[in-house]
DNA sequence: TAGGCCATCTGGTCCT
DNA sequence: AGGACCAGATGGCCTA
């Protein structure tokens, strides 16, 4: 999977990267039934080979042509699956938190275009446009909508965990 | 145990 | 006619 890590700095820190690395949900049922998709042998829309598709197991009586829609209807919705994951990898998520469910991948995306598009506009150095509005609430043209608990939470875990990283090396340097 | 989240099935509607 | 899309219903799983 392509790896995005956003960086407030020139050069990386273990806190950005953590934060904005993709998760690894569990997904490996979805990506076998995508391969399976995928497959040329896996049948087509409208295929007379639907008859033989080995996921998931065919009722009795059913018409061939709800099976086939049913069919359709999965594969539809497992795209819209993928898209969701790969979603998920490209919005700030903790590193220890539970994976995010639809509508929240949804809303944190939300404002997480909001306050890109919010650091666009001041024209300031990303790192600090945040530490300030998180700091000070600085009011933005934009701020009551990337403001959200869920996003300025892990913005200011962030921050928490960098000053303790710069803390721990200076520490260490005063010892040294 | 209730509530949230999700996958799946299903029927309806619209489009090609 | 067949496929894509959508929303409602249903049942399973998980967590507080």
């Amino acid at each position: 999977m392509e790896e995005l890590c956003y960086s407030f700095e020139e050069g990386d820190s273990t806190a950005e990267c953590l934060l904005w690395e993709p998760a690894d949900p569990d997904t490996q049922l979805e990506n076998f039934l995508l391969e399976c998709l995928a497959e040329p042998s896996w049948p087509g829309p409208g295929s007379a080979e639907l008859d033989k598709c080995p996921v998931p197991p065919e009722p009795p009586g059913q018409p061939r042509q709800r099976r086939a829609a049913n069919l359709r209807e999965r594969r539809r919705m497992l795209s819209i699956n993928a898209a969701f994951e790969e979603l998920r990898g490209r919005v700030p998520t903790f590193p220890y938190e539970r994976r995010l469910s639809k509508i929240d991948t949804l809303r944190l995306a939300i404002a997480y275009i909001a306050l890109l598009g919010d650091i666009l506009l001041s024209g300031c150095h990303p790192k600090a446009y945040v530490e300030q509005c998180l700091r000070s609430g600085a009011r933005s043209p934009q701020w009551a909508a990337w403001n959200t608990s869920d996003l300025t939470a892990r913005l200011s875990w962030v921050s928490t965990l960098e000053m303790l990283i710069l803390h721990v090396i200076n520490v260490s340097q005063e010892q040294i």
